[in-house]
DNA sequence: CTGAAAGCGCTTACAG
DNA sequence: CTGAAAGCGCTTACAG
C-alpha cells in the first residue's frame, strides 16, 4: 500500500501515538521505548513513508545539500576528470547525510557573473567550486553568504579556502624518478606562462634538477600551447634530451606521435612522462608513465572542510595540498652510465 | 547590508506592508500596485533577500528539483557524453524553474538495488535515468511513486517512458551515404549480440544494404568485443570490403590502427565510419566521419516529458525517438565505377 | 516514556 | 489594491 503523501501524523494516527513520538523514533532520538520505536519504523516502511526534507529544512535551516560548481569551459578530457571528482564528493557527502547538486557553470554565466540559481533559492548549505574560474566570478562567489570552498584552484592573493593538488611536488617526484633512472638530459614541455599548474609542475621539475645539480637548459623548456591554451605545433630541440617531462598527458601523447614521426622510438631513444593520468595516458602508445592525483583523498578533505564550515561558518582552512602518486607504465627507459665512476652522482 | 536570514516578513516590516504583499510582489502576482511591487523588489535586492525554497516546497508540495541518475559503470568516454547530456538537461530544466540533482549510481547500489537517497528524502519531483541499467534496478525505479523517465535506454517489454536516440535510422543514413559515394562492399563491425544499440545500428546498416539490393556477407559482420563488452583483437576478413561501418568511434579508431599496421591507407584503400562522435572520433587519425546525436533535442524532449509528468502524473509518453546527424570528416573516399553504365544503380 | 504547543517561511484562498 | 488566517510537515523545547 504505497501512498505518496504519507506523513508522520499518518503513522502516528495508525498507531494511536503522537507525531512527536514518530519523529523521535524515526530519528533514533531518546524518549521512545525500543519496542514502540521498532513498531513505528515497521509501520513507516509498510506505509512507504518518505521523509519530507523540505519540512526539516525549514525547521532546521539546513537543506542538507551542497552545491558543486564545475565550469563548462573544460575539454571533454577534464570533464571526465571532474565528473570523477564529483562522484567522490557525492559519496563523501552522503556519509554526512548530505546530497550534492551539480551546477555546471556555463561560459556565459561565468562571463556575466551570474551566480547559480540554487544559491538564490537557498537550495544548498554551501558550495564547492572546482577548477580555475575568472577572478570576477571568484569575487562574486566570495560575496555569497554561505560557506564555500575551492577545489583544484589557486590564485595568488585571493584569501580563499582551497584544496589543491600538489603539482609542484608531483612533478618533483616524477623528475626525481627519471634522474634515479639515470636521465640527466631532461626537457620540460609546457608553456610556463600559461597556467598556474603548468608553472608549478615546471618548478617541481626544476627543483629536482637543482637538487642533482643538473643545469636547466633554456632550449629544453619547450612551448606546447599559446597563451590562450590552444596547443601549437611542437618543435623538437636541436640537441635532444634523453627524457621529456610533459605538463600533461595530452601533450605527452602528442609529443610521442611527433617523436615517432621523426623516427625516434619511445622509450628506447627517448623517455616521455605525462601528468594527470587521464584518458590520453592510455590512448598514447606506449602507455604513459604519469602522475595521478589521489582523488578520494581530495574529495575527503574537501567534504570534511565544507562540513566544518557549514557547522561553524567562521572556520577557515586556508590552502590545503593533496598529494599525487606516480603511475608507472611503459614510456621510461633506464639509462646506464658505465663510463661514470660509481657513486659520482 | 547582507544578512543571510532576511525573510519576506523582514522586507514587509521595513516597508510597513504585510508579508502577503511581499510574496505577491516577488512572484509577480496580481494584487499589488506596480509602484509598490517595484519598491518591494528594490528593497529585497538591497537587503540581499533569497527565497527559502524549502518553505515554498512544503507549501506547494513541489521541490522544483529533478534527479538525474547516471550509472557509474560507464567508461570515461561515455562519462563525457553523459556529462554533456546532464548539462543540457540542467539548462533545459532551468527554463522551467527547476534545478537538477545529479546522482551517480554506483555499481554496488545498482547491484543491491538501492534507490537514491534523494528519493527517500523527497528532494526531487521526478527522475530522469540515463543509460542502460540492470532489469532489477529498472523495476525498483518503476516502483517509485514519482514521475520517471528513461533516457538512451531501451528494454523490450518494459512499459517505461523513454527517450532514445535513433540508432537504427542513424546507421541507415550513414550507410546510405557510403553507398551514394559508390561503396558496395561494406562490412559492419560490432558484436551484434552484445547490446541493443549495436544491434539497432547493425539493422540500420542492413536496411541500407537491402534497399540497394546489396547482399549481406556473413564474413563482413565482424566481432569487435566479447559478450561482456570487452574489446577483442580485431580480425580483418580474408577478402576486404571497401568500407567498414563501425558500431562506435572507439572501435573505428581501433580498426584504423589495425588497418594501418597491415599496410592499408585510410581512406585511400579503405573507408571507415564510426558512431557517437565522441573523443575517439578526433583522436583517430584521420578524423572520423561519424554520427552525432542531437543532444539538445534529446534533452529538450526529456525535460518537456518529465515536466508534463510532474504536472499530470498519469501522463505516459511511451518510447520517443530522437534523430542524429552525420558529421563529415576524413575517413570516407568516394569510389568511381567507370565500368558501370550510367544510372545503373 | 509520551505528547501539546509553537514555530520554521512561505503561499493560497478569502475577506475587506 | 492590501492583509489576517490557515496550513504545508517537521522538530525542539517543555510539561507531565
Amino acid at each position: 500500500m504505497k501512498n505518496d503523501h504519507v506523513t508522520m501524523r499518518d503513522i502516528a494516527d495508525r498507531l494511536g501515538v503522537s507525531s512527536v513520538t514518530v519523529s523521535k523514533a524515526l530519528n533514533d532520538k531518546d524518549g521512545v521505548s525500543d519496542e514502540l520505536k521498532a513498531r513505528i519504523k515497521e509501520v513507516a516502511k509498510e506505509m512507504g513513508y518518505r521523509l519530507n526534507t523540505a519540512a526539516r529544512a525549514m525547521r532546521e535551516g539546513l537543506t542538507y545539500n551542497i552545491g558543486v560548481v564545475i565550469p563548462e569551459q573544460f575539454t571533454n578530457v577534464n570533464h571526465a576528470f571532474y565528473l570523477r571528482v564529483y562522484q567522490h564528493l557525492a559519496s563523501q557527502l552522503e556519509s554526512y547525510g548530505y546530497s550534492s547538486i551539480l551546477h555546471i557553470l556555463s561560459m556565459q554565466d561565468e562571463e556575466m557573473v551570474n551566480l547559480p540559481r540554487i544559491y538564490y533559492e537557498k537550495k544548498v548549505d554551501g558550495f564547492i567550486v572546482l577548477g580555475q574560474i575568472k577572478p570576477s566570478y571568484i569575487e562574486a562567489v566570495q560575496q555569497m553568504t554561505v560557506p564555500k570552498l575551492f577545489l583544484d584552484f589557486y590564485q595568488e592573493g585571493a584569501a580563499v579556502d582551497s584544496i589543491v593538488t600538489d603539482n609542484f611536488y608531483g612533478a618533483y617526484e616524477l623528475t626525481s624518478y627519471l634522474i634515479r633512472e639515470g636521465h640527466e638530459e631532461l626537457a620540460y614541455m609546457g608553456n610556463i606562462y600559461s597556467t598556474s599548474s603548468i608553472q608549478d609542475r615546471f618548478l617541481g621539475f626544476y627543483k629536482a634538477l637543482l637538487e642533482h645539480r643538473i643545469p636547466l637548459q633554456p632550449d629544453w623548456i619547450i612551448r606546447d600551447r599559446d597563451d590562450h591554451g590552444t596547443l601549437i605545433e611542437l618543435e623538437l630541440p636541436a640537441s635532444m634530451p634523453t627524457a621529456f617531462v610533459c605538463n600533461c598527458d595530452q601533450v605527452a601523447r602528442y609529443l610521442i606521435e611527433k617523436l615517432k614521426k621523426e623516427g625516434y622510438r619511445v622509450p628506447e631513444d627517448c623517455s616521455v612522462v605525462g601528468y594527470d593520468n587521464d584518458i590520453f595516458a592510455t590512448v598514447a602508445e606506449p602507455h604513459l608513465t604519469t602522475v595521478e592525483v589521489d582523488m578520494e583523498m581530495l574529495a575527503k578533505s574537501a567534504v570534511k572542510a565544507i562540513m566544518k564550515k557549514v557547522n561553524r561558518p567562521d572556520t577557515t582552512i586556508g590552502r590545503t595540498v593533496v598529494q599525487g602518486k606516480i603511475v608507472y607504465r611503459d614510456t621510461v627507459k633506464p639509462i646506464n652510465h658505465p663510463e661514470k665512476k660509481n657513486g659520482e652522482r
